[in-house]
DNA sequence: TATGAATGAGCTTTCATTCAT
DNA sequence: TATGAATGAAAGCTCATTCAT
């Protein structure tokens, strides 16, 4: 875990270190990844790095703890509809969605971070913290998922893990698509639109 | 690219050096893969392994590329219905999908290598070398796609790379799905069938 | 040298450091053992610890000189009987071994701490500083070597250093010996008393 | 084990960081010694060092053995009398041990890593190679010590590690003590000889 | 007195690559 | 063709010590 002596650190100065770890990590992924080429960029000495954090795994969970917080926090909190039919359902997460890809779209490092947790990891600490921050994530996913059975909006018949797993899977394509066209922000809308459309036709009973 | 005097290596010697890379490229990564490892597993010298391929970089694209090639190889082709509506489109597919998933499954280590690519590293030549592979996949994509759409199965109103994007996409989560649960085999048709549906309602008109 | 601030400090304090330093020094000598961890376990920072001692090898040094004359003050006086045969001498030895055994198989940790004094690197300070410790022994020693010559115990027809030497030699081999084997107590005086029979056969005239 | 490739190494070369390998050891211990300044007396590059040897405890093992035998094969065979009384075995004992303190005389290097042997190993590996080495003259020491009860030179009433280990222990601080002096090599018999005596009367029945 | 942030030199080890033979 | 010795840059990480507060 962090060290609390990181939080007593001033502001821009751990604004430097996340912001330097967060390039290099989004660069390089995270084995790649230089902890000298970080300590470099963020101007701090070698031994203020292992002062703040355990090491490169503690520094990688951190910023991507850090940098998924900052991104839900901005897109604000997603509520499923508990009554409504399915095309409220459709609606309300499309309105969602959209919130979300903007601010992804807005964050190309955030988005290669997450790309990149596919990537074989090996040790298991760095397991243990991508599990931990997809756990966090799981419950919102398993909610929505249910909601939209209840209104008969999802099919029932495939494991709930299978469904969410080919969801995310056309999440993340469709983020790479975005983030590397890099379109124009008018578009945006009709395109999660479309996106949605898909999922909506992927799942439906 | 490989040295044409690979080629004239006794054919267990490739194979030793084949097998030896693609085991290293498919546990540790790119990045972690260990060229000593390679070199020792496979029994050659490190001088040697320079007089065949240029660097690491060489070695990782060519078992790529043979791996890949020998899977559809084994797959057998692709023959789209000039002919017929949109239920012999997506039977067809179906029956193609099950049988690349059926191989992929017995290819463990091609599927992870394949799933590593999100994570390889950022190297010039790499990705370099990983839009040759694609390249090498997207006619049959595209023509697969046209396909559909002719016979009216397949919405033409979005990017084509957009549609493909989503399509892949869902089948890694899929294919991760599937080779991480290790499932019965006899499973393995009615989960193709459902993931087919999946696309099927994805990409409808 | 110790700073005498150290004396100022609450007991229990003192108590805290001496016990986590002698803990970190015989469990990994004098260079492996870590400052930080020491700190870490007495409870007390940095900056204090350098207020209190000079540094590393200070602390060593104290911890060593204070941890033997404990040991010492623990055993209690040796007087050698001025007058007296051979018999007593070898018999009023032996209770005083016996005694100061006893209480080195308590401290584990104080036996580890002298038997890694062949191994402790070889600092000037260090070696200054075991130097004066070997010298606070050393007027007990010799005096208890003349008293010996006196009644007629003791040869002395060689180097009375060279006697000294191997007489601690052969204590610390069966030091080891005893606290490795963590015997029963009850064996104790037995073997006590076969080890200065061989001292005394080593050493007869 | 060290690499077979140390082997093909110009025996110059071999020399050269065997030499400087056995200087750090003796002089600073196996856990304060510096592989960097082995490199650099040597004259090697840290690759070759790694090349050659798997790491520093595999450095420290190699240098300890081949030092070790260079001394007994330097020392030559040591042959319990099998027929004879206690005078002629301790007779045959003192001239093996002035042969062998006059060789370790002549090795203070080898004489500190022996004496350095007493100090704290933690790593496993090393502990392993210490036993090693110790295992390789227990069964020598088992013998001379069988021989001598056996034509009844020394005592049979306590354990043989007792007795092992408080006479190696004599002979360590005599060795010690000799290194410290370096004294005339004339002197040397008449010390020995004292110190044959000693461990006779220490050891006799 | 007391703190703890900050540091940089140092550590062992791994690795892809070169090149003389 | 084929070998393997040699290399140096780079990696992650630890540590005793300093010093401003």
């Amino acid at each position: 875990m962090v060290r609390p002596r990181f939080a007593n650190l001033a502001p821009e100065q751990q604004q430097a270190i996340l912001r330097a770890a967060l390039d290099e990590f989004a660069t390089h992924g995270f084995h790649d990844a230089s902890l000298n080429r970080v300590i470099e960029a963020a101007g701090i000495s070698k031994g203020s790095m292992y002062y703040y954090f355990e090491g490169k795994e503690d520094l990688y969970t951190y910023v991507a703890r850090i940098e998924v917080e900052r991104l839900l926090a901005e897109v604000g909190p997603f509520s499923v509809p508990s009554q409504g039919d399915a095309d409220a359902f459709w609606s309300t997460l499309a309105d969602y969605y959209l919130r979300l890809m903007t601010a992804l779209t807005a964050s190309p490092q955030l988005a290669a971070l997450i790309r990149g947790w596919a990537a074989a990891s090996k040790t298991p600490a760095l397991q243990e913290a991508q599990q931990q921050l997809e756990q966090g994530m799981w419950p919102w996913l398993v909610q929505t998922l249910a909601a939209g059975q209840r209104v008969g909006a999802v099919r029932s018949d495939l494991p709930a893990a299978l469904l969410i797993a080919v969801v995310v899977g056309m999440g993340q394509a469709m983020d790479t698509w975005l983030v590397t066209r890099a379109p124009d922000i008018d578009d945006l809308p009709r395109l999660i639109g479309a996106l949605v459309e898909m999922i909506r036709g992927a799942v439906r009973p």
